[in-house]
RNA sequence: GGGCGGCUAGCUCAGCUGGUCAGAGCGCCUGGUUUACACCCAGGAGGUCGGGGGUUCGAACCCCUCGCCGCCCACCA
């Protein structure tokens, strides 16, 4: 006997467990069956599961395990990454937290294992938080970007895009992180709008006869101007080109130059131009061929290049000294208040400064080209399809990518420089020792690059790299290309782009088929989840409180939403209650000896109300594969919730009963097996998605025993012959009228406890027919004493239109009459102006010219409906108006 | 400045290619000890589908326009 409810705490661990054991989560070994492959979006190793994580993966599960269930050779490929930024933070706190040894002061190499060793006691976290939200990933192929197998893939793309020229050394302005001291990419850049000034200083001409006013809200950059920059047809200046001013405070002469950059509209018109701090004035001093002065060091602090007093102030100082000299000068000509985008290194949260150094860039923009191809022409599709517009702009527009970070935990740049600068970019120390004797002729010392590579490269191979590559391994070539991808939109830049370019330029093939954008989640409110706002909803305490596969139930059912789902508990806890549903569904069909027949044939039944259910579990199957198919998951977790509560429990099981508690043994027998059946088929097709309860439901209910592990079942193939058109009528009709009758009792007030009479008046042979099966079916559902053929309503009946017949129900003892008056004069009403619609349309000529002839045929038969229920309902009134 | 979403019952959202599409869940109200389930059962109230205009025989659905809300990219004169 089962318990009373499922209890998800004790049942999903052990079912887990089990699954885990069992090697099922390995793809089969069917060499024919067809490869469905998911590489998992692998979560920071300092990460704990968050609610983004537990949607992104339950919907990568339900994938995984529907084409398990469909017999594909299904692999979900589980990981980590290393997060070079996110870790070494976290490393570096637990340092200081200890007792202040900075990393500097360890060292490199002591650094990078205290690293190792955090990863190796803290790492495993997020993989089992995974394993309680059900994730069926092949754990043994789990990867982490920074094992020996990535490295060597790192590197090997790294050597080959350098001898392609598609990576190479440069000096440029790159984004620069004070507080980490690197670089990071344009990506990691974020722009939070700040309250500001903008400062408008006086340059004076150099031959004292007169000023120029520029503006900025970055004072201190004045230290490093080299050149004023006015438009060329900018009359105010025209006699100035050519001319210098003298910088304040510097003393240096700079040249004022006419450059198109410079936008009359706005400000003075002339523009400060600091070409080593500021990206636009970078390319005016290229232009221009201006000296590029860095006034900054890597911390963020004035350099010996700016004038004494200024040397070793940090850059907020240095500012407010710069604009209180100009004061002093007196060339303080404007304080203007604004609110302005100020750019942030969206790890430290410090400013970022622009900042002149040397770093390796990837040509973005060579790589981008077959990546755009592949989108173009649909050998990648994003869906919701509305998202390839996003990454077009982006690839469109795409700008070198830095790819050097001056930080310790990643992969280090496998290039070598020789005593003289000269660079050798190889795989392994050896082969870039062999070069470099090569180069000069005898053995030189070589350094290593001091950097590491930006975390996203190596994520940019995950989808190849975890399966073995540049080795020719059979998982390669099983798995890859992947099927779909399951990521959040705020990563398509980030990753998916680039796993689109280097998988393109390394394999020839886009390394997955379908890119599914899933939503955002938010708090109830709509807000962000922040730590700091102390809204964040943590996945583990909402398993806790209601199980797993009522938050992956929820995750799925809300999944359709375009960009944000607001998640609320109440949610929750309607799926968990559904679950529950489902298990005392089951619980019936135990106590009343529904026991799956080994060889039943469903298409064989032939109970009118066991045909319609198989009809109507077709139908569900057809939606809930389509849905799955097509990643309509809040489609498949409707058509679940419909089919397996308002079908399957509300009516089915209801209509069973009495058949089930009845004397005809071999309806009974049949409407057992059907009942058992049925319920196993909801097991299969809920599974992907509740797969705990539906597992457990499986086990106890003897299926398991007799088919194996529903984790490895067949998913149902059922015919669409199996829909039995004159059951579906039938039944419809049997529905339609205990409903009827339900809400004439309710509207009425007829008391639960009573049980009138219904008398059926004027109904038809088919009808008769149908009543002669059901009566006692129908008497039990819309809680009646008897239901009867008349050929006329008995006195004291209130009268519904019960499709082809009048409904009479006996209820004068337990009604008031002016209740029931007004309830036929409300329905008079509503079929009124029904029929008055239809008439209108019906008597409009273009209406009948123009519309589809189905579409007029189903207006007309509507009406002469309409019209024929509306005689009934008049006819009820005018009986009750003469009974009065 | 460029782009993308959203605005449908009190709340959260479905409504796919224009013709029973005005829906679901929650909440609310009424009534229920029907032997699977109160994490339940039966029933109900509630919306001029953000405003305006247009196309069409017909528009929540297409076009234009306005208004809010949110996001992404660019912008430090």
């Amino acid at each position: 006997m089962l318990d009373k409810a499922f209890d998800p705490k004790t049942a999903e661990p052990r079912l887990y467990a089990a699954w885990e054991a069992s090697g099922a989560f390995a793809p089969n070994g069917d060499p024919d069956a067809p490869s469905f492959s998911i590489a998992i979006p692998p979560p920071n190793v300092t990460g704990a599961l968050h609610i983004g994580h537990a949607l992104n993966n339950t919907l990568q599960d339900v994938l995984t395990r529907f084409a398990r269930m469909k017999g594909d050779a299904a692999l979900w490929l589980p990981g980590t990454d290393h997060a070079g930024i996110a870790t070494q933070m976290v490393v570096e706190r637990q340092l200081a937290s200890e007792g202040n040894i900075g990393r500097r002061d360890l060292g490199r190499e002591a650094f990078v294992e205290r690293v190792w060793a955090w990863k190796d006691t803290y790492g495993g976290l997020i993989s089992s938080q995974l394993r309680r939200l059900g994730a069926s990933c092949d754990w043994s192929r789990e990867r982490f970007t920074l094992d020996e197998g990535l490295s060597a893939a790192v590197r090997k793309v790294f050597v080959t895009l350098h001898r392609q020229k598609l990576v190479y050394r440069d000096k440029r302005l790159v984004n620069w992180d004070p507080h980490f001291q690197t670089a990071i990419s344009d990506l990691e850049v974020e722009q939070r709008e700040v309250d500001g000034f903008y400062w408008h200083f006086a340059y004076p001409l150099e031959d004292g006869t007169g000023e120029i006013v520029v503006a900025t809200t970055r004072p201190e950059t004045m230290l490093a101007d080299t050149a004023v920059a006015v438009h060329p047809r900018d009359p105010r200046y025209a006699g100035l080109i050519g001319h210098c001013v003298r910088l304040p405070i510097v003393g240096r002469p700079i040249p004022i130059i006419a450059d198109d950059y410079a936008d009359p509209e706005k400000g003075s018109g002339a523009v400060k131009i600091t070409p080593a701090h500021d990206f636009n004035d970078f390319k005016v001093g290229q232009r221009h061929r201006l000296p590029m002065i860095n006034i900054l060091t890597p911390d963020g602090r004035i350099n010996d290049a700016a004038p004494a007093e200024y040397r070793g102030l940090d850059r907020v100082a240095a500012r407010a000294k710069v604009v209180s000299a100009f004061e002093t000068l007196g060339l303080l000509r404007a304080i203007e208040p604004t609110r302005h985008a100020v750019p942030h290194a969206d790890r430290s949260g410090v400013v970022v400064e622009p900042y002149l150094t040397d770093q390796w860039w990837v040509d973005a923009k060579t790589l981008a080209g077959p990546a755009i191809a592949a989108v173009e022409d649909g050998r990648t599709v994003f869906e919701p399809r509305s998202w390839e517009k996003t990454y077009f702009e982006w690839m469109r527009n795409i700008e070198p990518w830095c790819v050097s970070r001056q930080l310790w935990w990643g992969h280090r740049i496998p290039a070598w420089y020789g005593p003289d600068g000269k660079i050798f970019v190889a795989e392994t120390e050896a082969e870039a020792a062999a070069a470099a004797h090569e180069h000069y002729g005898r053995d030189e010392p070589l350094r290593q690059d001091d950097d590491v590579l930006d975390t996203w490269f190596s994520s940019a191979l995950w989808p190849f790299s975890t399966l073995g590559w540049p080795g020719r391994t059979a998982d390669l070539a099983r798995f890859y290309p992947t099927h779909t991808l399951v990521t959040g939109f705020d990563i398509i830049f980030f990753w998916v782009a680039r796993m689109m370019m280097m998988g393109l330029h390394f394999t020839g093939e886009a390394p997955f088929r379908r890119v599914f954008i899933n939503a955002l989640i938010r708090d109830a409110t709509g807000a962000k989840m922040s730590k700091s706002k102390g809204n964040v909803m943590d996945p583990l305490e909402l398993i806790d409180a209601y199980g797993a596969d009522a938050l992956r139930f929820t995750l799925t059912a809300m999944s359709g939403q375009a960009r944000d789902i607001k998640l609320s508990t109440p949610r929750i806890e309607g799926y968990r209650n559904f679950s529950t549903k489902l298990w005392n569904a089951a619980r019936f069909g135990e106590m009343n000896g529904c026991i799956a027949v080994p060889d039943f044939e469903p298409g064989a039944v032939r109970g009118v109300m066991n045909r319609w259910m198989l009809g109507e579990t077709v139908k569900a199957a057809r939606t809930i594969t389509q849905a799955l198919e097509t990643c309509a998951f809040d489609e498949a977790a409707a058509a679940l919730y419909r089919f397996i509560w308002n079908v399957h429990c509300d009516w089915y099981l209801e209509l069973a009963k009495p058949v089930l508690a009845g004397g005809d043994e071999a309806a009974k027998a049949e409407t057992r097996a059907m009942a058992a059946w049925t319920l196993e088929t909801i097991l299969l097709l809920l599974h992907p998605v509740m797969p705990f309860v539906t597992e457990e439901l499986w086990d106890k209910t003897g299926a398991a025993a007799r088919l194996g592990p529903l984790i490895v079942a067949v998913w149902p193939r059922l015919p669409e012959g199996w829909v039995d058109p004159s059951a579906e009528a039938e039944i419809g009709w049997l529905v339609g009228l205990v409903t009827e009758v339900r809400q004439l009792r309710a509207d009425t007030g007829v008391p639960q406890s009573a049980r009138p009479v219904l008398t059926l008046v004027g109904a038809g042979e088919a009808t008769a027919e149908r009543l002669s099966r059901h009566g006692d079916l129908i008497v039990t559902l819309a809680r009646l004493h008897a239901i009867e053929l008349g050929e006329a309503a008995p006195g004291g009946s209130a009268l519904f239109v019960a499709g082809d017949a009048t409904g009479a129900l006996a209820i004068a003892d337990h009604i008031d009459l002016s209740v029931e008056r007004m309830r036929l004069s409300r329905d008079i009403a509503a079929r009124g102006a029904d029929i008055d619609r239809t008439v209108r349309k019906l008597g409009n000529a273009d209406f009948v010219a123009r519309a589809p002839a189905e579409v007029v045929e189903e207006n007309r038969e509507r009406l002469s409906e309409a019209q024929a229920a509306l005689a009934k309902l008049d006819a009820a009134l005018a009986r009750l108006d003469a009974l009065v």
